[in-house]
DNA sequence: TGCCAGGCCCTCTTTAGGGCCTT
């Protein structure tokens, strides 16, 4: 696995009562691990009491309970440690626009912030796999024949398939275009170029 | 009571609509 000064990132995801903050809905668990060095070196994961019972479809969903949330700590604990471990790392998420908006919620509740920007392993992932049949984080997965646990929509799995993903693509990326000292700002930049255009992008780097 | 996300991206587009993704 190639060493890339890109791999310097947290990679998140949220199981969440729903789909919306603006709707009321919170996170009930976070999932992270962080990449440093082409390698997985520390990892978070945490349930958390969003104050309120979740719905059938999101016990069936992600496997979490009502009765594993009883006794966990609430969001605000929870998400303060979260702020501390994920510091002023560039932080990568599969559609990340909607991680983002639970992070941002969530941090703005307990008056937190961090550092970071935010790289979306889907949108490079549909610029780099153009071919995948779709680009769920399941389907990139079995699409690149990466490794499970067999363990899904749980957020500490997800964050680490995710992060198998993200080092998929930086290896692909050096392999096809011999570009092995990538910067994040590069990689996350690929989620705005015309699909037409990557290979093009990639060259010229 | 009824309704309920938001951003990206494609196309039979741009005075818009709908599918993909995330829970």
């Amino acid at each position: 696995m190639p060493k890339q000064a890109a791999d310097t990132v947290i990679v998140l995801d949220f199981e969440t009562t729903g789909l919306s903050p603006d709707n009321g809905d919170r996170a009930i668990e976070i999932g992270a691990v962080l990449i440093q060095n082409g390698e997985v070196v520390d990892s978070f994961q945490r349930l958390m009491n969003p104050g309120r019972r979740v719905n059938s479809f999101i016990e069936n969903y992600t496997g979490i309970s009502n009765a594993m949330l009883k006794d966990a700590d609430g969001c605000a604990q929870v998400m303060a440690e979260f702020c501390d471990f994920i510091g002023d790392y560039n932080l990568v998420a599969h559609n990340a626009s909607f991680d983002r908006r639970f992070l941002d919620a969530e941090l703005a509740i307990i008056d937190r912030q961090y550092g970071g920007d935010f790289a979306c392993s889907m949108l490079i992932a549909r610029r780099l796999y153009q071919q995948a049949p779709n680009h769920k984080l399941g389907g990139l997965v079995e699409y690149k024949n990466l490794p499970t646990e067999g363990v899904f929509h749980r957020a500490l799995a997800d964050a680490e398939m995710t992060a198998r993903l993200w080092l998929q693509m930086l290896e692909d990326i050096a392999m096809e275009y011999d570009k092995t000292d990538l910067t994040f700002r590069q990689v996350q930049k690929l989620a705005k170029i015309p699909k037409a255009g990557v290979a093009s992008f990639l060259q010229k780097l």
